[in-house]
DNA sequence: CCCTGATTCGC
DNA sequence: GCGAATCAGG
């Protein structure tokens, strides 16, 4: 999608407004980037936002700049930023329905935790060899209640939107990706455990043996 | 770290 | 013209 003089108008009028450029692009949507946004905005010469412009006054340092950033080859177009979350496990969630429910009795859990097994031979990509990482650290919040049915419990934290996911936080989905209280885990991801918090990696790469505890909801 | 806007440059 | 990559700050 281009620019189309609505959207032009809106840019300006939202930049105007002071809203940050990242703001609007997540606002006019289309998964457009806060440097589409910036870059409009400078080539339509609003870039100078609060500038009180004195327009009989020059202070012949308007804009020297004389950068020389480097401009490495790697340039172009590279799969970042608006992607987001393209890799989540709820690409193909949706009816999966996942036992893992762990019910920590907090609020919205709809249902339907899509479970990303990724152990194949080992590990995932770079994460925990073996498995013995596992125990290490993650459950510091089962302590005080232990859950009656299940063992694996999750942080209980405040869920995130999508567009209050950021690229350090877990990106366990909560809830139904198709309804509006759709949730990402939201806590600080761990080193090592994919894009997830140490207690959904937990859940996430279980180790083959102790798979079981989590049994699949119909095995015929 | 998170964020902000500004600039350059390949497309 | 567009926007990603990058720079430069807060």
């Amino acid at each position: 999608m281009s620019w189309t003089d609505e959207r032009i108008d809106l840019l300006q009028k939202m930049w105007l407004q002071g809203m940050s450029a990242s703001k609007i692009a997540n606002e006019l949507a289309n998964g457009l980037t806060r440097n589409a946004v910036i870059g409009k905005v400078y080539r339509l010469g609003l870039s100078g936002r609060a500038k009180g412009d004195a327009p009989g006054e020059d202070h012949a340092s308007a804009k020297p700049s004389p950068r020389s950033p480097a401009r490495p080859s790697g340039h172009g177009s590279h799969s970042h930023a608006s992607g987001a979350i393209a890799h989540s496990p709820i690409a193909s969630a949706h009816h999966a329905s996942g036992p893992i429910a762990s019910q920590s009795a907090h609020s919205q859990m709809s249902r339907g935790q899509p479970q990303p097994t990724a152990q194949r031979s080992s590990a995932g990509p770079g994460l925990i060899s073996g498995n013995t990482a596992l125990a290490a650290e993650p459950m510091q919040f089962e302590a005080p209640l232990r859950a009656p049915s299940a063992d694996v419990v999750v942080p209980i934290i405040e869920p995130v939107t999508i567009m209050e996911l950021r690229e350090s936080m877990c990106r366990w989905p909560i809830g139904d990706p198709t309804q509006a209280d759709f949730r990402f885990c939201g806590a600080r991801k761990s080193p090592g455990a994919g894009p997830y918090c140490g207690c959904h990696s937990a859940i996430a790469y279980q180790p083959q043996q102790d798979r079981r505890r989590q049994r699949p909801p119909k095995t015929a």
